[in-house]
DNA sequence: AATCAATTGATACATAGTCGCATATCCTCG
DNA sequence: CGAGGATATGCGACTATGTATCAATTGATT
């Protein structure tokens, strides 16, 4: 477990993390024409709360207070803003996750569920090779990567 | 057991293969100790019969006179002795594939739905390394590649 | 042919998500 | 500051995809 509630003495980072990345968030959904609303901020909050990939329906649970299609429209704005990604989980069950994003590839643990961004693994030009060799244009493609973390290695 | 006479003219016939694609998986299904029933013949020459990757709706709709229930549990059946697999679409929305055994990867037209296999495409390795560079015992991956078949290509 | 577990079909249920619409809320403008 | 109108919310019904239940049927084995 890397993550812990950090009591910081404020001398670092100048400003408490999730607060932040809500107030990051609802800004940019801003100037797409979003109107900043409480339901609307607690979905965010409750997202960038999470500490791994969760369902849809576990963020409705932990936000019993705004009702389920907000929920779901909320989510759905994310994601469609990039601010949330989806992912697969090997049995098939769709997850989202907080996007650190640009295009990027996730490694699942299998175990605890947790994510880590797959980082210096250029699939990219390798799979426009083989797309081209088979007479196709390559325009995007989708890659999850499911193992055990380090901390869930031991068996 | 039906020994279906292949005839076989020369070439560029893809046609009148599915019979004996049917009969495969059946004695595939009865080593396995599955019993070779009517309606699951019928979901299976269905799917065998799909040109491209189809929706389970779809292959229900194709098998009128067999029950939902049966067809999905057909399909699941397929899907678990490797028979089928699973694709992903872009949009997410899940078919499946008459499977071309072992471990491979689809490119899928965005256009006209077409799948084709990619071939000499070896990401295993790479993805090993980065996964491994981040802590991770890789386990299995899940990719789809997306994109126009030569076909649909022209602009 | 008799047996009996595997299979089927109908229907109910489960899960994940969307839609319509009346009401409430934000935000811009006067 | 206080409208007014667009945007967002909440509710509940609805869709889509799939699974569970269970009585009735069927196929393989004897």
């Amino acid at each position: 477990m890397v993550t812990k509630t950090q009591r910081h003495s404020g001398h670092e980072h100048p400003r408490p993390r999730s607060a932040a990345v809500v107030d990051d968030i609802v800004s940019q959904l801003n100037g797409l024409g979003y109107r900043d609303t409480e339901p609307r901020r607690l979905v965010i909050s409750a997202v960038a709360a999470q500490g791994r990939p969760f369902t849809a329906e576990e963020l409705c649970a932990s936000l019993p207070c705004v009702g389920r299609a907000t929920v779901y429209r909320g989510l759905r704005l994310l994601v469609d803003t990039d601010q949330v990604c989806r992912v697969l989980l090997e049995d098939q069950e769709l997850r989202y996750q907080l996007s650190h994003q640009g295009h990027h590839h996730h490694l699942l643990c299998a175990v605890c569920g947790a994510s880590a961004d797959l980082e210096g693994c250029d699939v990219e030009e390798m799979l426009q090779a083989a797309a081209t060799a088979a007479g196709f244009r390559m325009s995007g493609h989708w890659l999850e990567v499911y193992g055990r973390c380090s901390e869930c290695a031991d068996d």
